[in-house]
Parts: structure tokens; sequence; C-alpha cells
DNA sequence: CGCCTACTTGAGTCGAGTCAAGAACCGTGG
DNA sequence: CCACGGTTCTTGACTCGACTCAAGTAGGCG
């Protein structure tokens, strides 16, 4: 608050019009970043480990991040995708169910829950916020559950690149060219599938003409409508369905 | 309020200990009743359907649900089974993203989620509480993810019946006897699995002695330490891990 | 330059889906 | 009470999609 807005690295964050950042305006947005911790990570490293104590709650502020479980015998299952402006931080009980890995260099700014809650008096749309996003979560993964229970390999890619398309649109800007930033086997691992399958499913999706690989992560979707009808018309982001 | 306390249905409820309802003591819980309306459901109705405007929450008072989605094509997947005491109300958007349908008959309360709301301020745990739930039901999803993402049939069902006995627990009471109430086609759809698929991976555990079914619905754990084993050691309903 | 990891592609296997038939169970109505 | 039609459940035979195993290529980084 004594700290002229000027100075404040909010202005010019990716997170500023967050869900959680956006509940404050300029002139108080330094309340929040005073009691905030930035967190700066290298590709690879986790954010926060499974079973960790969690009395922490984080907004990513650049970057990407998996969301991740991983068995005993290996077995990983990445429960999400984290960009720019994704909040971070549901848990119900006294640990994390999930590690956060950084899927390429990140920021994340990292409160005390907390202190977080005792920002909720003066400020009740910061809980309203929070209870919005948690909603908003169920219903991704409502989403992904069925496309993981119901979905053959080829429905499970083009689902996957509608979907992060539109997650990224705000990173990549216009029509259908974006960065994935994960590797052939997070994505199997967010779909139940093996690397080879995801691997061959892009190549028959690139034979057939619907999408355009460039160096590996740069996608194009050149046909959309192909790849929705592939997907089983589910539109991506609302959780609503059409037909 | 004015309603004399032992008048009230709450009191013989099997969801009165629910975390809704429990938020308020014998003395003023005619608040919550005073604005809900019963809904009663033969099996096989629907309390809400997908599409629907969703302005109204409920909880379970007896019964079962399932929480679906259905596809065009005809494809299902059930998300969750509810019993009593289980809340249902979690909505970002105007509308529900699944239906509710009775497994058999049962009943719910149903508000308006303006009412609730009005409470809020009078009751600050109300608000807690759904919050919690929400949460709550975030990490049984990411349970159900990571089951139907990364394991095998026989550990899918192996899973299932482990947790849903210990979701039933309070109704069937003590060790390794319950009713389930949802046919084989809602554990297929469940479970990402297809009936005939479920119905051999019962005959499996049945032939190897790690189950007793008798009447079709009545299931006997009679190896739990098999069971965990193939399942994969996920401790039903915690969201933990052993390994 | 060389190592390591990620990616791609092929060949073969296996688990789960599909198709099909029969048995058991349900509620309904005679 | 029993007969009947419809659904659910079980089991078998077959098929096919995705996994496994394996080899080779490409790209990133020290």
């Amino acid at each position: 608050m004594q700290t002229p807005p000027e100075a404040l690295p909010c202005f010019s964050c990716k997170a500023r019009h967050s869900p959680l950042c956006s509940v404050f305006d300029d002139e108080h947005i330094g309340i929040l970043f005073a009691r905030a911790r930035i967190r700066t990570l290298k590709a690879g490293a986790y954010l926060l480990h499974e079973e960790e104590r969690a009395r922490q709650i984080y907004n990513t502020s650049s970057g990407a991040l998996a969301l991740e479980r991983l068995a005993s015998d290996g077995a990983r299952q990445i429960m999400a995708f984290c960009y720019a402006g994704d909040f971070i931080g549901i848990s119900s009980g006294p640990s994390w169910t999930v590690s956060a890995r950084a899927l390429k260099p990140s920021t994340a700014c990292q409160w005390q829950e907390a202190d977080i809650h005792a920002l909720y008096r003066d400020w009740p749309k910061l809980e309203e916020r929070i209870h919005a996003i948690t909603s908003r979560v169920v219903e991704a993964i409502m989403d992904q559950l069925f496309v993981l229970g119901r979905k053959k390999a080829p429905a499970k890619i083009a689902w996957f690149l509608l979907f992060t398309e539109a997650r990224l649109q705000h990173v990549s800007g216009t029509g259908g060219v974006f960065t994935m930033p994960m590797t052939r086997i997070d994505i199997a691992d967010y779909l139940g599938l093996t690397v080879e399958t995801v691997s061959r499913a892009f190549s028959d999706l690139r034979r057939k003409g619907y999408i355009r690989i460039t160096d590996k992560w740069q996608v194009e979707i050149r046909d959309r409508a192909a790849l929705a009808a592939l997907s089983g018309y589910i539109q991506p982001g609302t959780g609503r369905r059409k037909g």
C-alpha cells in the first residue's frame, strides 16, 4: 500500500487479471503483493509435493505446471495443466494429494493460507472467487473424467488439442497456432495413454491434414471441424456438449 | 423455529449429521428445514438434469443417486454415487453439467441457492462447510481420475469394492458385508468399462475367494488384503496411497 | 562432439470391447 | 398364484485397439 504502485511487478504480471488478483484494483493490489512470496522454478522443479503439508496457496504467474500424482509402481496421472493466472491450492485435508511440477521455467506467487483467509473479512469477493475457482475445477475434471472413461485414443487427442488451444488462447493469441509446453509423455499421462499411442495419434492427424506440427511443440489447427467431430463434440472449456 | 423440535423429520433423518445439516444444532435445525422442499424420487427418476438451470442445491436424505453425463452417442459416464448425507449442488455456470438419477427410491432436501446464501451471514459455518465439501469432491474425483486413467479392469473393480464398502459403512454397519444399490451397468459406466468386463471381473474375484456375492447386490469382502493389493494400495476415501 | 532424453515407427501380444446366446430376475397383469 | 415380457447378468467366441518391446532418428545440453 505504501509501495508506489508503479514499482509493483503485478502491473506487468500475466496473472494480473486472474480471478484471484483481479479482486484487487490497481490501488489495492499491493495488499495482496505484500503478503506474497515469489517462487521461481526451473523446468522440472516441483512447486509442491503430494504428502506435503498444505498450508499455502499459489497463483501461477508465468510458465506452465502439471498437477500430477505418482503411484508406487511408477504410473503417473496428470490431473491438470496450469498456466499463467491459474490458481493452485485446493485441498480438503492437511496435505496435498497432488504434486505440481514445472514443465518449463515458471513463476508463482505463494501465500500462507492463513494470510489469505485473514483478508476475507475486508475482501469478501476473495472468498467468493476462490470458491468459484474450486467449482470450476470440479467441472474441468469431470470433463476429463468423461474423456478418460469413454473416449478412444484418437478422440482423446483431438479433444486435448482443442482444449489446450482454448486454454492457451490468452498466451498464443489468435487463430489456430500454439506452443504446447508439455512433452508427449505428459500428454500420455494426462489422457491415460502411452507415449507411443500419443505419437501415433499425432502422426495420424498430421497425415490426414487436420493439424500441422512444426518444431515438435508448435501445433497448428488446420481443420477444427474435423477435430471437433473426432473428439465427439465436447466444447472445450465450457463443460457443455452439442448433439 | 416456532415448530416444536419433536415434530421435525430432521431428527430421524439419516442426513442429520451430514456436513450441511450438522451446522445447525437441534434447536436451530428448523431454520434450515423451513426453507427446504422435500423431493421424493422413484427408482430411475431424475432429481435434476444436465443443461437445466442450476439455482438449487440438494442434500440426499435417503436412497442412492448417480451423478452422470450422457453423450449424444449414448455413452454414459457416472461421476459419483451419492448416498444419504451427500451434498449435490456444485456448479460454476448457470446450468448443471451432470444429471442426478435415483438408483432406488430416494429422498433429498432441496433449497433455493439464494435462500442458503442468505443464511451465510448468521451461519458462517454453512459457507465454510459447503466450501469444504467442494474441496473434498475435487479430491474424490481425482482419485477416480487416477483409477480411470491408470488402472486395469481388475484393479478398477477391486478399488471400487473397497471404496464403496467404505462409503456405505454408515449404512451397512460393520465388517465386510454391504448392499450395492447400483447395477453392473452403472458400475461399468462409473469405471469406464463395459458390463461384460465388470461381470467377468466379479466372477474372477468370486472364484478366487476374495469376495462372496449372495443375491447379486449383496457383497461380502472375504480377503481385504488381496483386494487392496489388486487395487494398487489406494486407501479408499482418503486420497492417500501406500507404497 | 557425444550423451541423454524425447520422439517416431514397426512388429507382435494381450486386454478389453463387441457380438451373441442363454439364464436369472423383475414387475405386471391375468 | 402363475404366466409373461423386459431387463439384467453371466459366459463364450471372436475382434480390435492400445500396450509392450524394440530399433532407429532427432534434438538439447554439457
